[in-house]
DNA sequence: GTTAGCACTCGTTAAGAGAGAGTGCTAACA
DNA sequence: TGTTAGCACTCTCTCTTAACGAGTGCTAAC
């Protein structure tokens, strides 16, 4: 069966429809709503051609059709025409960008809740990645006697600091010694690729101040640790799902938030975070608790390199065209605020 | 009227039962339930007492009772038998808090977590104050050409770094000149008591870099200021409320989770700390949103002084014996932990 | 190819009946 | 005087039934 014009006028029809509405819409309806010059028999006979092409479905016999994740996907690929982001909305984000911001983090979490706010749906950021960070530099300040604060510069550009025991006493130029050491043979090096001998060249040199070498090594391995969970999810606006009518039914609404505590599954939604805009549609989804609902996601860059992905999370039944304009538009604010910053 | 031993039996028993099934009791189920050695007919007449006295209530003419929040009460207050926690649940802590843990935000998270794994409720736990923070050291760090990090070591013992601009470029020398004239001059302060001369004093003696000294203490306003949204709010466990039955309906629950979305309010629940365990019970919490619930809650301390607070938040029909001994149990460790630290 | 008409389907809603749990009251009993 | 059995009454909950309405597919006419 071909694809006409008409038909897709009246997928599109439908799907704008149940996208405002939630509700199964009917030949009768379409015809009255929408005028495209025919009568609702015509219309139902080409929603029964639709619906063999698996475009459309039918909750129940006798009720009107609800398109189907085959046509939300025809719906996103062919009937949406490009939209870009209100003024109002522009003018939202620009004051919010404005706002001095100090951390990373903070920009990550503006950028979720903003999200949120802006489309009504349920925001996913994916913080900066941990795991791939390498070794920049490391220096030892005075905290208590017996500790140091350990100031871990990475070579992305965070800054994070630990306290550590240094077991003996040790004076300020014995500290600078070691920072001068682990400085001249990490730099640059991620956990995975430090070698033994490195290792070893580092206990040689300083064979003295063994307990904090070990204690800074230690400390080291879960700042750069591979492993480690390392990007935060931040998650914003998770109780717009509760608004929508897909949500109505208890049940669903644990298991959702079930999913949004464990930060590992929600990863996956945006893990293969491809260049560009990446549409998820019900069931293209790998969890099976969001075969209901579909994803909008994008990667965004600091200084050209992907570091982490922002998206937003609705039912199918969702304003792609909107969601996407916004999307795009704050994945591309990130990038330039982040490469801005250094 | 008054209470005689049999009304308490009566009401601890309605009490029991209530918390575990969520269902309104009635005279005939406690006969047959509770060995009280009288007949159905006799408990009747101790219940319409006990709704004179106002302990239990009736939610429509013909079915069983339910405690009312005074029933509640009189029941912790007089009924209840101290309880200690099982010897699972204190090993379950020991071997979570044995756990090498280095941030003092791991160890609050750590904490809320298991309070709410431990009591099926959900926990709040407000982290370390900040508010209250005075100034204790500041060192530079070289960072990028134009920005230095800039570590705050405050008076107790917190550590916070920041990127600042420093303008011109200044060298190392100068840098530590107006870390030490920082030191000299704040050390033991809290914003609100850095007086206008002090700040004169900084500026006659650094002329030279005021723009540092700008950003420097723009950023300090920051870390240490009072009206900071600062104590950061710990959620565990919001989805065991979902499993409550009062909470079967959509919109209270929406209307709960609104609550958590705002960190300011639940502070309220805790706020009032005073020494020692409290609990609050249902219409007693100043929230309206809380009216249907009770917070067991306690201030922890670092040496000897009380810098936060932990608490469980379940629906007035919780088992009060429980939760009080685990929150108590929670607040000496956590205690203990936090003054081991230093 | 398009449209009007029509019988049919199926979910939703409202009303009514019956069951069940529990009460308060009265009267009998120890 | 306190306790108990009996009983009529109340109120919720559930199940059944009927009516309604939205929508469909099919047929026949335009």
């Amino acid at each position: 069966m071909q694809m006409d014009e008409r038909k897709r006028k009246i997928l599109r029809a439908i799907v704008q429809d149940y996208i405002a509405t939630a509700e199964p819409i009917g030949s009768r309806t379409i015809a009255r709503k929408f005028d495209l010059g025919v009568s609702p028999a015509t219309i139902r006979n080409e929603m029964a051609d639709l619906e063999d092409m698996g475009f459309i479905e039918q909750p129940h016999t006798s009720s009107g059709r609800v398109p189907s994740d085959a046509g939300y996907r025809y719906f996103v690929d062919c009937l949406l025409d490009p939209q870009s982001i209100s003024d109002e909305e522009k003018e939202l984000i620009e004051r919010e960008s404005s706002k001095r911001i100090h951390e990373i983090q903070e920009v990550i979490s503006h950028t979720s809740r903003l999200l949120s706010e802006l489309t009504n749906l349920t925001s996913i950021v994916l913080g900066p990645q941990r795991g791939k960070s390498t070794f920049g530099k490391m220096h030892f300040l005075p905290y208590q006697p017996g500790q140091v604060i350990m100031v871990i510069v990475k070579e992305n550009g965070t800054v994070e600091n630990h306290i550590i025991d240094i077991g003996e006493n040790l004076t300020a130029e014995e500290l600078q010694q070691v920072a001068g050491v682990f400085n001249q043979k990490l730099r640059g090096y991620s956990l995975g690729q430090v070698k033994r001998n490195m290792l070893h060249e580092i206990y040689n040199e300083l064979s003295r101040q063994r307990h904090l070498i070990d204690n800074a090594l230690d400390m080291l391995r879960e700042i750069l640790d591979d492993n480690e969970e390392g990007e935060r999810i931040y998650l914003g606006g998770t109780l717009n799902m509760l608004n929508q009518p897909e949500f109505k039914d208890l049940g669903k609404v644990k298991t959702l938030f079930k999913v949004f505590e464990e930060n590992e599954s929600l990863k996956k939604l945006l893990q293969p975070y491809h260049e560009g805009l990446n549409v998820t549609i019900g069931g293209e989804n790998t969890l099976k608790e969001f075969k209901g609902c579909s994803v909008i996601s994008a990667a965004y860059k600091v200084n050209g390199l992907t570091i982490g992905a922002v998206g937003v999370l609705g039912p199918t039944r969702m304003d792609y065209g909107k969601a996407i304009a916004i999307v795009d538009f704050m994945t591309r604010s990130l990038t330039g605020i982040l490469t801005k910053r250094r």
